[in-house]
DNA sequence: TGATGGCCATCAAGGTTTTGATACTGTGCC
DNA sequence: GGCACAGTATCAAAACCTTGATGGCCATCA
């Protein structure tokens, strides 16, 4: 079966946005199957990830740093904050701003997450030379800019 | 600030997994502000480009073909129905399908998405040379059957 | 001191997606 | 004919994401 026409402005086998999205569609396919079992969804995963690594972050940040809205990182932490993954008290100074930390209990799935994670991760490395993945991210990053420029200037 | 933490099993700046997610994040924002004007969403934007290629064709087959379950095309189909885009009639033998076609309103509606859309993609094929264009189609594709390798083996 | 602007959190509405479960229809096999 | 199987459609619940709009807090500057 035919996948998409060719009445329209291009050619669909010439889209290489389709290889990019089939890419990620399987990557977010395989990860979801990974953090599952450790009872957490992939943005759950990745939150908790960027908490690791950032104790004490806003939630605002830490949409910025997960690359999502703070609209939808505040449903997120406040599933996770139910759970007792994370938990959130007042900053001293800024009381507007909440801080989030890790919980124990939310450490624990992270790293149970991860394991199982990164065994994706690595099938990826492993399948490149070191020279291979220097030449896929750097095309991807042209890529990433040339959509950039071609969104600005919509 | 450090994005992700080294704690876990692997440092964040090996995972490629991120790069082709920015470029797919990238991408779909640059495709959502591309056909917003035409009033439609990037799913539903799929939806019909699809279908212009496929008209007649059951709704769980559009779904296979978008790579999204029957139960979420289901919704953007009814959408789409209900602004008079696509029209949906029983099928003459098998009374249990429905085929789904575009009305006029619909293609006029795809074709102004796409007139913007197809800039995105001609941005990026513009970006690399035939060869280079070549080697990022090549590498993704390896890419993808790594991950369902190791999906597979979970 | 008072006004402006920036950052943060939050409410509201709409759209998309997933998993799980149910029901109807046509086909092929016994 | 009867039965299991596959394909299709649909309901329901839960989660996620987006845009738009609002209100509080702080720092800077006039």
């Amino acid at each position: 079966m035919r996948l998409y026409a060719h009445f329209m402005g291009m050619p669909a086998d010439e889209r290489l946005g389709l290889d990019i999205k089939r890419a990620e569609q399987a990557l977010i396919a395989a990860k979801q199957a990974a953090v599952r079992p450790a009872g957490l969804t992939v943005p759950q995963y990745a939150t908790l990830l960027a908490l690791a690594g950032n104790p004490g972050i806003s939630g605002a940040a830490l949409a910025r740093v997960c690359l999502v809205t703070p609209q939808a990182m505040t449903v997120v932490l406040k599933n996770l904050e139910e759970r007792g993954l994370i938990e959130r008290s007042p900053h001293p100074w800024h009381r507007s701003v909440l801080e989030t930390r890790l919980t124990e209990t939310g450490r624990a799935a992270l790293e149970a997450a991860d394991e199982r994670a990164v065994v994706i991760e690595r099938a990826i490395a492993a399948e490149f030379s070191a020279e291979e993945r220097k030449t896929l991210r750097g095309l991807l990053a042209r890529c990433n800019d040339a959509i950039a420029r071609a969104a600005s200037e919509l």
